[in-house]
DNA sequence: GTCTATATACCGATAGAC
DNA sequence: GTCTATCGGTATATAGAC
């Protein structure tokens, strides 16, 4: 699988991501016509992404992503309940799709290293697709209320709840030689995490996402396949 | 070198922090007596730290910074000239002070391999004792002015070059076989971050700073190190 | 469904008493 | 050197016209 590939599959563009999220907060949001409301929800999302990733989400005012959305703030406030809203809302749904793509690309292959391949994979292509959401997610988790960044630190435990159980069973298969799993699926997520939260360090140095992905395979099998 | 021997031989106070900052900013700072200045400086940096980590540095007030730092709107005025230069002068006096004591741990021994094993440690016993300053500097880089954040992606830059320098040199004296010095520099480097960005992971599951230490070094000589 | 105009509250920053 | 009181500006949020 390469980028191009996985981007076909995937088909996550913001359209499909802003219809389901309107489907499943149509209590919230008092525009009635799905059409209407997807179309100004893809303004909205995609200006929050743009204006949290250049100054952060506190900093952003209501008043910058009416600039950037093209709505007012009367137009804004018929789809969103308040600032705090549009954050847990963005960040609820941003990462229950993730994890979604990446449980589902895992299905696919039965081999342990299969599957430590395709997921190391689908992450980082997953969050090249999606970097400003990734960046996102990452950045405004401490502006979330407590029981949401308690949640949110689930969801990131149950990502590397992934890594864990595909190195445990490679060890149990003889296949992978594991001294600590936790800490070597930790090591794996924190090398994903970098490919979004520093993507000036790799565009500068003209690495691809491809290149990146092939290293961090050879780096983590150098340690957990001996004498390779 | 272990985390106890580290500590005793850095002598990095908040209190020596503050007296260097004191003295480098002289001409913002209405306060002429040291000594008073210090101590109300180590409140209000302490204070900008603590709250800073829990809501962000944008998402703090400046009432906030008060009632947790015990001074007044009017007393703290006297030793900032804005909130956004306290942003500024944190920044670049911590990044400063964190790079020296890297660059003078590596001084100490000569072989790239003790090279390879000091820095790590450094790194990561430094971010232990500094977490709070380590995860400021690392969030609340994009709220400082676009010349200032292109400072400090240079600094981080030149904590990379460290890695890179180290690994290469080791590639030359064949003790290393180094097939991509810069995307092996850039994992350490997303590693050592991982400790401090996400303290909650290693505590809850009882990882201390040197079993952390030396996994990391662990995994990555086995795969820069052939048949080890 | 979308706009303009406005209400209300709180922000960063300062003046002036002590 | 530190405080209280207050300024002007701007933030989120809403009311009501179209």
């Amino acid at each position: 699988m390469n980028f191009e590939q996985f981007s076909k599959n995937a088909k996550i563009s913001i359209e499909e991501i802003c219809r389901e999220i309107f489907r499943q907060n149509r209590d919230l949001i008092q525009i009635k016509k799905e059409e209407v409301a997807v179309k100004n929800m893809v303004k909205i999302f995609n200006a929050t992404l743009k204006l949290s990733h250049q100054k952060g989400f506190q900093a952003m005012t209501l008043r910058d992503l009416c600039r950037e959305s093209g709505l007012s703030m009367g137009g804004l406030y018929a789809y969103i309940p308040s600032k705090e809203a549009l954050l847990s809302i963005m960040h609820i749904q941003g990462s229950h799709i993730a994890l979604e793509l990446l449980r589902r690309d895992l299905l696919k292959v039965t081999s342990p290293r299969e599957k430590l391949h395709i997921t190391i994979k689908s992450h980082l292509f997953l969050s090249q697709e999606m970097s400003y959401w990734f960046y996102f997610l990452f950045m405004e988790t401490k502006n979330l209320s407590k029981e949401l960044q308690k949640r949110s630190i689930e969801g990131e435990q149950l990502t590397e709840k992934l890594f864990i159980d595909l190195l445990e069973e490679g060890a149990r298969k003889k296949i992978f030689s594991i001294s600590n799993a936790e800490l070597t699926a930790a090591a794996i997520k924190a090398l994903m995490q970098d490919w979004y939260l520093k993507p000036w360090k790799y565009s500068r140095r003209g690495v691809s996402v491809e290149e990146y992905a092939d290293f961090v395979i050879e780096l983590i099998e150098s340690y957990i396949i001996p004498e390779k």
